[in-house]
DNA sequence: GTCTATAATTCGATAGAC
DNA sequence: GTCTATCGAATTATAGAC
């Protein structure tokens, strides 16, 4: 575990962090079998050889890339599911402000992530922990102390992520249904925001 | 290997049907860029050099199929949206029953068709008309008629299709969070049937 | 650590016999 | 229309000089 210390200078990268950067859009952009390590080596300004020098093959590269990108999806969503100061109603809308931020700078994030996940779902998603991650933290223990439940708390589940994460993966489909630009496009994102823990609240009541 | 020898349905296919039918089962579960020819070559039982004789390219192939999977997908959402024997709420069921029993026998076709529109949105998408499917239909009319909208109808289409299609698509990921097998997973897909009107029905109310 | 050159393999596509 | 055999291009990975 010992590793270099890194300065906030973000312009001065070392070789490895240089690859490990340009692979991760390169692969988020084109999926693995489509990415091609020559373009990962322009794109980080690297020599080519010194992929293979830095990670052995082009495979255990993806793999590492794919674990940083699934921990940073699962790890913001882990802090806000356990802040204590924030109302299951609060709580729902940083979790769609969250990833609103996340997915207007990774736009191809969560597709990516869901295709691995559908082709290999024995693979990294069950080393993180995902269901304690859930079953443990401040907001399942609010959505119990809701009293009986309205709702299986699965399906409630399922409902705040398909709200929040759908619309990004259909977006460009979504464009064109409703001729919308980027701007209108990203003002009706933003205005989900505030409609999606109503809609959620809803659902609790009968 | 002998190929002749029983005599299923798929025999009775002329060698440009096998090919194309083969042809979408792999791409779907492959994608494009790791689909090899030669495996669409084994799976319909043709010999290699018939996909360049009547496909001309792979490319070529791959377009065909996707323009069939997306007149699939929306051709049957198009029936039902114009059925005027159903009230608002019933057409609700139907879609939901619709893209049920289509992903059951095709899980990996809604991410097959995201990925495509994500990817090319300039393409396929645009000569389906899927706007004026959507505005000239009786299921428009009817959303109209609710009288003064509470729920701007872009947001409501984008819900109802998050909340159908968004299950199917993550369904690895939650049946690991919910310790859920496949019975277990289809039980509760089908009661979505029931619930996602009466959710989308809520969102109609203030 | 970084580079050039190349090995080793794979893939899409085609030529030509039948 | 279907087959065998193979070409040519592209890709990952490595050997070896510096």
């Amino acid at each position: 575990m010992a590793k270099k210390i890194v300065h906030s200078k973000e312009d001065v990268l070392n070789t490895e962090a240089k690859i490990k950067q340009a692979a991760q859009a390169v692969f988020m952009r084109k999926g693995y079998a489509a990415t091609r390590t020559r373009v990962i080596a322009e794109e980080s300004g690297i020599n080519l050889a010194l992929i293979n020098y830095y990670f052995r093959s082009k495979e255990n590269l993806f793999n590492l890339v794919m674990l940083d990108c699934m921990k940073g999806f699962i790890g913001g969503l882990k802090q806000i599911l356990n802040r204590e100061d924030l109302s299951l109603e609060e709580k729902l809308g940083e979790i769609v402000a969250h990833y609103l931020s996340m997915f207007k700078s990774q736009p191809d994030l969560p597709l990516f992530i869901l295709h691995e996940i559908r082709h290999n779902p024995n693979g990294i998603v069950n080393t993180l922990g995902m269901k304690q991650t859930l079953t443990k933290s401040h907001f399942y223990q609010q959505l119990k102390a809701e009293g009986p439940p309205k709702i299986d708390p699965m399906h409630f589940l399922m409902n705040i992520i398909a709200l929040t994460v759908f619309p990004f993966i259909a977006s460009p489909l979504f464009k064109i249904v409703g001729d919308l630009d980027d701007a209108n496009y990203m003002k009706m994102m933003n205005d989900r925001k505030k409609l999606i823990p109503i809609w959620m609240k809803q659902m609790l009541q009968k």
